[in-house]
RNA sequence: GUCCCCGUAGCUCAAUUGGAUAGAGCAUCAGCCUUCGAAGCUGAGGGUUGCUGGUUCGAUCCCAGUCGGGGACACCA
């Protein structure tokens, strides 16, 4: 409905710089815009004045269509008062689209790789770990919903030296011999130990790091987290495209030597210093690996770069963009979303260690407590760059206290009332809309009317939490319609309508958790 | 010391990216079950948006400074 009464305004003020916003107060009207007051500032007009014009040719153009009545108000605001046929007709378009409501074609195709987790391979996921990939997963999910082609990809760091300590730490649990300087010692590191002891391996490297991965995949498979492909850092080495990558940057002049290193010039690219590609030793480091990785996302032909990072990587990014600068790649193609790290509690209780192993708490472990959808409704809750307090016991709670249940039982109570209608929503066609004549219904109309608007700013801003934000609104708009208004009645005709209403917000609310994967169930 | 993020109601968070009287949930208090699911609804109280300046018709949002919290500053990944 906003983006066809944007297009309304464009045609009639033959303009494109049009922005409508919703007004919070009811005596604004359903929109309103604020061009008069920009236009006013940039021609030197006096905005009030400029608004009557506006007003004037959108009323000569509209012709009584869409708009009920347009008023200035404020400093120099329009606001528009949306006729109730005209909100009708769009709910119409809901029931037609039905699974694809709401889906847009901002992206126009455009082949876009999101990288997110890309966890070592050399530990347990942590409860960020599970931050990113609800985020990553549902911008994947955003963004097909919007006109792009997504694909999510994981990044298997196999190689180098945190690689080696892993392997010497497992050896030593399984010769009972002391931990490695720097190494790993967490009670996994015995477990993956007994297990090579039992299956005694030919490759015990190739061994121990499957069996990491596999327990990864198996948590993220857990909180439902799917990806197109995982990518092993080890191809680009055994390819020699890291060397080519190394070379290049030598041939462009970005590189010097020095101590016995190949150093890269990222400081005249407004990073803080100078990085090493090449040890003394001759292997190249962690970056020259990771430089190489993106310009082969770019040589694979992905239009666009989105990462998913923890908060502790987010030094890396200006190094990151200057490398890809130098080998003439567009890093501004490359756009890297930082995720702040999660605090754990039970109720006011902060929570480091695990209750059963005394070591750092795993995501398993949260997500084997408190299960799937609380646990992605929680992580994706708020915005990715605000810090994040995690209560599990809240999250825990099957309560009116838990968002999650208020959304679910929201789904849960439309279906109910559809089922009890026994009415086929096919054969509710030509239905006499006209009949939703109650505050309460427009109200509900409005906002499920909303949501291919908040999908888009969700897909413009890549931050899924704006979507979490309006599933409860919708929620708590139909709590109140229910007890407002009965849909099952004795007047047939009016009870058909709002059947309509219902379906038409099951359908939202359906689509909506979709795009999180959140379950919507139809009985709880 | 340098860089990044955050600071909003007692608590956890929003605020359509510069809009009109800063909003929800929890907690507190007062109401609502003979009717489609009370896991719900209705109402009340609760604020100098950390602080100080600046930019303009207008700032929680942008800029400068300052205080507090978190994180990062490897020839680790």
């Amino acid at each position: 409905m906003r983006e066809y009464i944007i297009k309304t305004l464009q045609k009639a003020l033959k303009a494109d710089d049009i922005s409508l916003e919703s007004p919070k107060d009811l005596k604004h009207g359903d929109f309103s815009s604020n061009i008069a007051l920009i236009r006013a500032k940039q021609e030197k007009k006096n905005p009030r004045e400029l608004a009557a014009e506006i007003k004037g040719i959108i009323e000569k153009h509209d012709k009584g269509n869409i708009f009920e009545k347009i008023e200035i108000a404020g400093p120099g605001f329009i606001n528009f008062f949306i006729k109730n046929s005209f909100v009708k007709e769009c709910l119409k378009e809901v029931l037609e689209k039905n699974g694809t409501y709401g889906s847009n074609d901002l992206g126009k195709g455009t082949k876009v790789i999101i990288e997110f987790v890309s966890a070592n391979p050399t530990g347990p996921l942590h409860i960020g770990h599970g931050r990113w990939a609800a985020i990553g997963d549902s911008i994947a999910n955003i963004l097909d919903f919007s006109g792009y082609k997504a694909h999510r990809e994981f990044y298997v760091n196999n190689v180098g030296r945190q690689v080696n300590l892993l392997i010497e730490s497992v050896k030593a649990a399984m010769n009972n011999a002391p931990v490695p300087e720097d190494g790993y010692n967490g009670s996994y590191i015995k477990d993956v130990g007994e297990l090579a002891k039992k299956e005694s391996p030919k490759d015990l490297k190739k061994f121990v790091l499957n069996t990491m991965l596999d327990s990864q995949k198996q948590t993220l498979s857990d909180m439902q987290v799917c990806f197109d492909e995982w990518f092993f850092e080890n191809t680009l080495h055994d390819s020699g495209e890291v060397k080519k990558t190394i070379e290049l940057l030598k041939k462009k002049g970005a590189t010097y030597e020095k101590e016995g290193a190949v150093w890269f010039r990222s400081e005249s690219f407004g990073d803080d210093k100078d990085r090493v590609l090449v040890r003394e030793n001759g292997d190249p480091t962690y970056f020259a690996a990771d430089i190489t990785y993106h310009a082969n996302k770019f040589k694979r032909g992905f239009d666009l770069l989105i990462n998913v990072w923890g908060t502790d990587h987010h030094g890396y990014v200006k190094r990151l963009q200057s490398a890809l600068e130098a080998i003439g790649l567009p890093s501004h193609k490359l756009d890297i979303i930082i995720g702040q790290l999660v605090a754990l509690y039970r109720g006011s209780e902060p929570v480091r260690m695990s209750k059963r192993t005394g070591e750092m708490i795993t995501l398993k472990e949260v997500v084997d407590e408190i299960g799937k959808d609380a646990m992605r409704f929680f992580l994706l809750m708020t915005s990715a760059d605000s810090h994040m307090d995690f209560d599990i016991e809240l999250a825990k709670k099957q309560t009116l206290d838990n968002p999650v249940y208020y959304i679910q039982y929201a789904y849960a109570r439309i279906c109910n009332i559809i089922k009890t209608g026994g009415i086929d929503i096919p054969s509710l066609k030509g239905t006499d809309l006209g009949l939703l004549v109650e505050e309460s219904e427009r109200e509900l109309m409005m906002k499920v009317l909303d949501f291919p608007e908040e999908v888009k700013i969700c897909a413009k801003t890549m931050q899924p939490h704006h979507l979490v934000r309006y599933s409860r609104e919708l929620a708590a708009v139909i709590h109140s319609y229910y007890h407002k208004c009965r849909v099952i009645c004795d007047d047939r005709e009016l009870m058909k309508a709002r059947l309509i209403l219902m379906e038409s917000t099951r359908i939202v609310i359906s689509n909506m958790l979709k795009l999180l994967k959140v379950s919507a169930p139809e009985r709880m």
